[in-house]
DNA sequence: GCCCGAACTGTACAGACTGCCCAGTGATTT
DNA sequence: AAATCACTGGGCAGTCTGTACAGTTCGGGC
């Protein structure tokens, strides 16, 4: 599926994202074709969705994280309403799951006070009948993929 | 905080991360330095955390995503556990939460019965008493920041 | 009304990188 | 033995980056 030197170039792209082909290739010591085949195609493969900016929220002045779980009028089903959550900027991302709840959402606010806003327009939402919301107070282990990266490399 | 062009750029550049500066600059009608002074700000500012790639879980084998809810024994506190969590490389980000759990953990595994080895290893960690497992059936609303930026940029 | 700082524009230059191509090599498969 | 595949090492033209600088515009303060 993927090897040690996919991994370890993931690692670099991942420690520093400024650098180019020919760099990683020097780095990696490989040839910069062989760096340059093997970028294509592991975004070929979907291995690696993209290069897109990170951006931050808390940075944007949306300092406070929340997990929302929904509970859902089974009639209408998911649709209706994660297309109206998707509406809502401050929804980072929406889930629909087994157990409990219907769906689970990460959302953020300015503050708790604008996260009770934000709040409200998701109860707002048609076919919504029950939320119950955690606070995520910090973040130990923020997003992450290159352990699973080197885990998959591997096999 | 933010403006319109700022919101312009982050939007181009995560719709076509491949593409330069000057690139960047044509599209958006204005001179390259300014599109360089404003990406250096953005990331000086922490709007934008960097370029690293994005690594799809699912492409790498790991084809089910699940949060699971811990609670922690008193004693001891949190990190520690944190620290179990995080070298476990199926555990791709965890949280501290307010309301019934203490933490709140995304996971991933290759498959329903994979999944449950990486619970049992969660459950494993020294200081975790109760685990409560949901799984995401679907992702109607993917991770994303573009709607919080243009938020941000009308303030 | 005037001045100032901040931001933007347009331009320039050297150095570096990218995309592309090709021949050769070694390992693995047929 | 022939074929296939991935990697190496090299080359070339075109393009981009980093950096610098002078001129312009714009909003606010005096």
């Amino acid at each position: 599926m993927i090897d040690d030197l996919d991994a370890r170039l993931i690692g670099l792209l991942n420690a520093e994202p400024r650098i180019g082909v020919l760099e990683c290739s020097r780095r990696l010591g490989v040839a910069r074709g062989t760096v340059q085949a093997r970028l294509d195609r592991l975004q070929e493969r979907g291995v690696i969705r993209g290069f897109g900016p990170e951006v931050d929220p808390a940075a944007l002045g949306y300092q406070v994280t929340a997990f929302i779980t929904l509970e859902i009028r089974q009639v209408g089903g998911h649709d209706p309403v994660a297309a109206r959550l998707a509406a809502i900027p401050e929804v980072i991302e929406a889930h629909t799951i087994t157990g409990g709840g219907d769906m689970l959402c990460r959302i953020v606010g300015r503050g708790n006070q604008d996260l009770q806003r934000v709040i409200d327009l998701i109860v707002d939402v048609e076919g919504v009948q029950r939320t119950s919301t955690v606070i995520a107070l910090a973040t130990p282990v923020p997003q992450r993929t290159l352990p699973l990266v080197r885990a998959a490399a591997r096999q």
